[in-house]
DNA sequence: ACCTGAACACCGTTCAAGT
DNA sequence: ACCTGAACACCGTTCAAGT
């Protein structure tokens, strides 16, 4: 099962979802596909274990504490990383149940990071929708293809205005 | 040709690209798969003028004339309509030079509509950056799946801390 | 130029069967 | 409980051939 995930998050990984082909990833493992099935009773449920510990290591590496423009731009980066993946996600959540149940936690898990980050810099009244516009801009932000220069700039930018 | 992409355009706009199928278009269309590899040499050559066709008929109904926070809300309302092809156009841009190219394009004139709704109400040097945060704002708004009561209010009370 | 026919190498999923 | 073997109904793409 574990070689299974691992399988999965490599080529998850590198060549997204079209990649994670549960024939090819059986023929690698030298098992038959139904030897996956078993453990997965569809590809997206295996999508979503891979993807489960994917964002699991990229969030593992502790926040350095810093201001909360820092913790933001931090929040932010980790986000990226899992860009793809975050879409990829988005895409599925559409067919697939397991897939939208998955993302609604991980929306969830997002939210209670921003709002601990800003906790202490906004208005009780006005916390959560200030969490929302900021994780709002951040992944408005992240959709766009830029520079690491660029993405910084314009979050700094919305950020001083939303929270500042 | 025409009936083609009208066939493409239904499929699209029912069940996304993965009902978007060479072989089930041409099947119910009696023609050979071929007939379609014809005039479009991909099948993301075909969904990208799908897309084209969709996105235009969007835009088409012209704005009517209100405050900048008017405008702004009818242009999340359009994006809104937009949203799941526009998360596909995201996922298959990766892949796909065509839709690359074609997403590039997209992002472009919503920048430029947001850019002339925002012209009269926001200092030069501000404008870029405002119209980018904006979007940006919009774009991880509709990311997440809310009612438009909650798209409205969130992309107010963000649009008020940007440009107000 | 425009299209048909037929194949290729894949898919995800399922059924029946083994141990 | 855990897995194999073999099939099913699909895909996107390509090659050769027709008109």
């Amino acid at each position: 099962m574990a070689e299974i995930v691992d399988g999965a998050r490599l080529r998850l990984a590198d060549g997204g979802y079209e990649a994670l082909s549960v024939a090819a990833l059986a023929r690698d493992l030298g098992v038959a596909q139904n030897a996956i099935y078993w453990y997965f009773p569809t590809k997206d449920h295996l999508f979503v274990a891979a993807v489960e510990g994917i964002l699991h290591d990229i969030l593992a590496r502790k926040p350095r504490k810093g201001t909360c423009l820092d913790e933001v731009l931090w929040f932010a980066e980790r986000l990226n990383e899992f860009q793809d993946l975050r879409i990829t996600m988005r895409e599925r959540a559409r067919t697939s149940e397991v897939v939208a149940a998955f993302e609604a936690d991980v929306v969830a898990l997002f939210r209670v990071m921003l709002v601990g980050a800003l906790r202490d810099h906004v208005d009780g009244d006005r916390l959560e929708d200030t969490a929302d516009a900021v994780m709002a801009l951040c992944e408005g932000v992240l959709i766009r293809t830029l520079s690491r220069a660029q993405r910084r700039h314009l979050i700094r930018f919305g950020f001083e205005r939303l929270v500042g």
